[in-house]
RNA sequence: CGGGGUGUAGCUCAGCCUGGUAGAGCACUGUCUUCGGGAGGCAGGGGCCGGAGGUUCAAAUCCUCUCACCCCGACCA
């Protein structure tokens, strides 16, 4: 992509709106604009983002044995009426009438329309157990919006339900979605850490949060210190296995938000507790019946008895990871993208456009980016040096390849990477293998 | 939903108290000099001062209402 033709609106001042970074950097960067009070339109780089997050999410639902549907955003009141929630939810849901009079809404979750797809179509024990998911905007008309599409009204969310015959079979579709979540988040280059969460009236300790670490984070969180040195990538990959054994590992050591810390407990660590600042970025719980009860979802057993499902939702928020994996990765000139959702992986900066030599090294080693698949943003507009290497470390590519006249005259490029601050002179070709690399 | 605050150029903001021809910096357009970490000169364009009522000879400025947005708290992927 070219920088002359990318639709890359940055700005160099601080919007007054933006409080945290990862807002003010979204905005700085062009990724979203604010449409209303929690609302965003996702501009070209910040799409790029989203869909990269994504991706990955997709990847690993897909390795989970999960499989992608995809649900409507407006639902019919009436469902809601069934499962009892529609005047239970309150005013963080967004009705609507169409007209026709009929009560809708906008969809807050989907417990109730998948349970209603899935009663109407499953019959038999042998069709369980069953993993479905969707990636679809949901809207809480939250009474506070903020931080951005950290906290908006509008969020892009990955949501998994599991419909199994038994508790012992819910749990492992619980375990299944847990070490799915431990990669996902590593994938994203994120610590994410399985935290004991509320699970309201079902009991049990079948809900967890995944909370990840960041200085900014909006709430504090107590864990102990060994949890860092874990490796959420070198967890089997085998979901037919019995996870349960790195369910147990990632599980037992202590871990907790602000409102379920225990002190006493947490003493106990020593020095191996650390505190630090978190973002909830997925939650996941069972809760049993609660909905395929009151919905009828059944189905009938080896016995011709009837069976009322057992289900677990499962939650990952899609936009709102990437304001997380912002304020876990910038620094005071901007963001500093993991390769893995990075819009582009290579910035390149052409130092002086309309000199003919340097044109065309730059052209060359763009061409050589593009034929070999490596996503590389061109900044070949007519600007001054200072500006783009400024608007380059503000949008956070991984690498940054430098070309100027001096250089190329030398038989050499600068190479930059963003997070470290690193800076080599090689050859072109020994920059692009570095890239590569 | 309680408390606080802000709406003036694309952005950041001054002007409002004490009414009298709409401002600055950045951004933008043209041009010249520049060009290796957000350059400098010259010349320009751009505003129904959030909206509606009112007071006044006269309102960005005073009064009333309204809408939007932000912050703190309680609530949440």
């Amino acid at each position: 992509m070219r920088l002359s033709r990318l639709f890359l609106p940055t700005i160099k001042e601080d919007p007054a709106e933006a409080q945290i970074a990862s807002h003010r950097l979204m905005l700085r960067a062009g990724m979203v604009r604010q449409a209303a009070a929690g609302i965003y339109s996702w501009l070209p780089m910040g799409l790029r983002v989203l869909r990269k997050i994504e991706q990955i999410v997709r990847d690993e639902q897909d390795a989970a044995g999960c499989q992608e549907l995809l649900m409507p955003t407006i639902q019919p009141a009436d469902l809601w009426r069934e499962s009892g929630r529609y005047d239970g939810y309150g005013k963080e849901m967004l009705r609507i009438v169409d007209r026709h009079d009929r009560e809708m809404l906008y969809g807050p979750t989907n417990e109730e329309l998948i349970t209603d797809i899935f009663r109407g179509a499953v019959r038999s024990y042998r069709d369980l157990p069953k993993l479905l998911y969707h990636i679809q905007w949901k809207f809480r008309d939250e009474v506070r919006p903020r931080f951005g599409v950290m906290r908006g009204r509008e969020f892009l969310m990955k949501d998994s339900y599991s419909f199994d015959l038994d508790y012992a079979g819910a749990r492992r579709s619980y375990n299944r979605m847990f070490v799915s979540y431990l990669r996902t988040f590593a994938r994203m280059g994120l610590k994410a850490i399985p935290m004991q969460a509320d699970t309201g009236p079902i009991g049990g300790d079948l809900s967890h949060e995944f909370i990840i670490l960041a200085d900014t984070g909006e709430s504090e969180v107590f864990c102990h210190r060994d949890y860092l040195s874990f490796d959420a990538l070198a967890e089997v990959n085998d979901y037919d296995a019995d996870l349960e054994p790195v369910v147990a590992r990632w599980t037992e050591l202590y871990a907790a938000t602000d409102e379920k810390h225990d002190a006493a407990a947490a003493a106990e660590l020593g020095d191996a507790l650390i505190s630090a600042r978190g973002i909830e970025v997925g939650h996941i719980f069972y809760f049993g019946t609660k909905y395929s009860e009151p919905l009828g979802a059944t189905v009938t057993g080896p016995d011709g008895e009837v069976i009322t499902l057992e289900m677990g939702s499962y939650g990952i928020g899609v936009s709102r990871l990437v304001g997380a994996i912002i304020e876990a990765f910038h620094d005071d000139a901007g963001i500093i993208w993991p390769d893995a959702v990075a819009p582009w992986r290579v910035g390149l900066i052409n130092l002086r456009t309309g000199d003919e030599a340097c044109d065309a090294a730059c052209e060359d080693f763009y061409a050589k980016c593009e034929a070999a698949g490596v996503e590389v943003l061109y900044d070949d507009r007519d600007e001054r040096a200072g500006g783009k290497f400024a608007n380059m470390d503000l949008i956070g590519l991984p690498w940054q390849v430098i070309i100027g006249p001096r250089g190329v005259k030398a038989g050499v490029v600068e190479i930059k990477r963003r997070a470290t601050g690193e800076r080599e002179e090689l050859t072109a070709e020994a920059a692009f293998n570095r890239i590569l690399a």
